[in-house]
DNA sequence: TTTGGCAAAGTGGCCTGACCAGTTTCGGCA
DNA sequence: TGCCGAAACTGGTCAGGCCACTTTGCCAAA
C-alpha cells in the first residue's frame, strides 16, 4: 500500500495524535509498553520509518520515552499532587510569566517610536493569519508574533525572556498540552485576539495593547485548563 | 558505512544539533533554505531516513519550516548576528525588566504555603542585613535575598529569570552604575527596604509584599539615575 | 516584446527490506 | 535453588525506490 496523498497533515502527525488519543484515552496507561514498531505500523497501516517520525515527535513532546533495545514507554505525565511547584517547570508556570510580562511589553510596543519594529509586529502578524486561514500547525507563527511584539518593546532584555519562556513552552509537557488546546475554534479565537493586540499597538494605544494581550493570555490559560479538564 | 554505535546520543539528536549549530552560527541565515535531504545526507555521513527525524525535531522546536515540495527553511527567530538599534542591553532595561517581574514574585512568595521557601527569604535577609552592618559590598546577598523571594513564588520559570536578570546586572556598563549608586546612605535604605519585604512576605500579605517590592525597585533606579547624573 | 501555459527538473513524503547493537527472557547446567 | 549464556525481541540505522507536489524555464501565442 504504497502511498496516500498527502492531502491532510503529514503522515507522522496524524500518527502522533492517533497514539497521543490513545494514551488519552487511557488504552496506553501511564508506563506501559506501547507494541513494538514491528507490530504497531502495519496495525495503523504504516511503514515503520513513518511510526518512527512520529514516535521522535511524540517523544520530544513527552509523551513518551523510547528505551533502546527494550521499548516505547508512556510516560507518566500526571502531576504530583504533592509536590505542587518549586523544581516541577509546568506549563503553567510559564503562562504566569507570560501574563507578568507580555501585556507590559505589548504596550511598550506601543508607545514605541520605532517604525521597523512596530512594521515587524503587522507584519508577524499579518504572516500568521495566512498560515491560519491555510489550517496550518501555526506554532511558530504565533511565537513570531509575540516575539516582535518583545522586540518592538525596545528592551532587548525583555525579547529575551519573552524568547526563553517561549523555549519552554516548547519543553514536553507543555508542548503537549499546547497541541490539546488548539481545537479549530480556539484557533480562530487566538487569531482575533491577536489582531486585537497587533491593532492597538499600531494605533499606538498602550493600555488597550496591554489590556488585549492579558485577555489573549488568558484566554489561553482558559483553553489549556479545558483541554486539561476534558 | 552502515554503522555507528549508539554509545552517544541517538543519531538524530546529534544531526540536529549539528544543524541547530550551523543556524546559530549564522551559516545558514533565517530565511535561506537548506541543502535538499538527498544533498545534506551524505554531507552529513548519515541516511535520508536519519536526516529527515532530525528535521522533524527542528521543526518541532521551531528552529525550522519544511514545505512540502520546495524545501526546508530556516525559520526567521534567530537573533540576528547583528542587530543595530535593539540589541544595546542598557543597565535600565534590566531594571524595567526587573519593575514587571519581582513585584509579582514578592506577592507570590507572601501566598505561598511552602515554610521551606519563606524560611530561606527570612535567612536570606538575616544574612544581607550582617553583611551591611559589617560594610561589606553586600551585592551577593542583595543578589540572594532577591533570588530567594523569586524561588519562593513556587513558580521555576520566575526564579530563573530573575536569576537571569541578576546575570545581566553584573555586566560591566551595568555593574559599574550599581557601585557608583550604593553610597552608605543608600545601603541603609536598602537594608529598610528589604525589611519591608520581608516583612510583609513573612506575614503573608501579598498586596504589601508587592507595593514593598515595588517601592524598593524605584528606589534603586532612582539612585542609579542620580548617580548618572552626578 | 510580452504573456500565457505546459513540461521537466527538483524536493519532500512515504514505502520495502535488511542488518546492527542493545535488552530481555528463558532454559540448561552447576 | 541459583547462576549464566544463548536465543528472541526491540529499537537504531541504512540503502534504494516510487509518488505527489512545487518551482523553474522554455516555447508558443498574443
Amino acid at each position: 500500500m504504497p502511498f496516500q496523498p498527502l492531502e491532510p497533515r503529514r503522515l507522522f502527525r496524524r500518527i502522533a495524535e492517533q497514539i497521543a488519543a490513545m494514551i488519552a484515552a487511557g488504552e496506553l496507561p501511564p508506563g506501559s509498553r506501547l507494541p513494538s514498531e514491528r507490530d504497531l505500523a502495519p496495525r495503523l497501516n504504516v511503514s515503520r520509518p513513518s511510526l518512527r517520525e512520529a514516535l521522535i515527535a511524540l517523544e520530544i513532546e513527552g509523551l513518551v520515552e523510547v528505551r533502546g533495545g527494550s521499548g516505547v514507554y508512556v510516560r507518566a505525565a500526571a502531576p504530583a499532587p504533592s509536590r505542587p511547584a518549586t523544581d516541577a517547570p509546568g506549563p503553567f508556570d510559564v503562562l504566569e510569566a507570560r501574563l507578568l510580562v507580555e501585556p507590559d511589553c505589548a504596550a511598550l510596543a506601543a508607545r514605541s517610536t520605532d517604525a521597523a519594529a512596530r512594521a515587524a509586529v503587522a507584519e508577524a502578524f499579518g504572516r500568521m493569519r495566512a498560515e491560519t486561514v491555510a489550517g496550518r500547525v501555526g506554532d511558530p507563527a504565533d511565537r513570531d508574533f509575540h516575539l516582535a511584539i518583545a522586540e518592538a518593546s525596545g528592551n532587548p532584555v525583555l525579547a529575551r525572556i519573552v524568547g526563553e519562556l517561549w523555549t519552554d513552552q516548547a519543553a514536553p509537557v507543555a508542548s503537549r498540552l499546547t497541541r490539546l488546546a488548539v481545537s479549530p475554534l480556539r484557533r480562530r479565537q487566538n487569531l482575533g485576539e491577536h489582531a486585537q493586540i497587533a491593532e492597538a499597538i499600531a494605533a499606538g494605544a498602550a493600555t488597550a495593547a496591554r489590556a488585549a494581550m492579558r485577555r489573549h493570555l488568558l484566554a489561553v490559560r482558559r483553553a489549556r485548563l479545558a483541554a486539561l479538564a476534558g
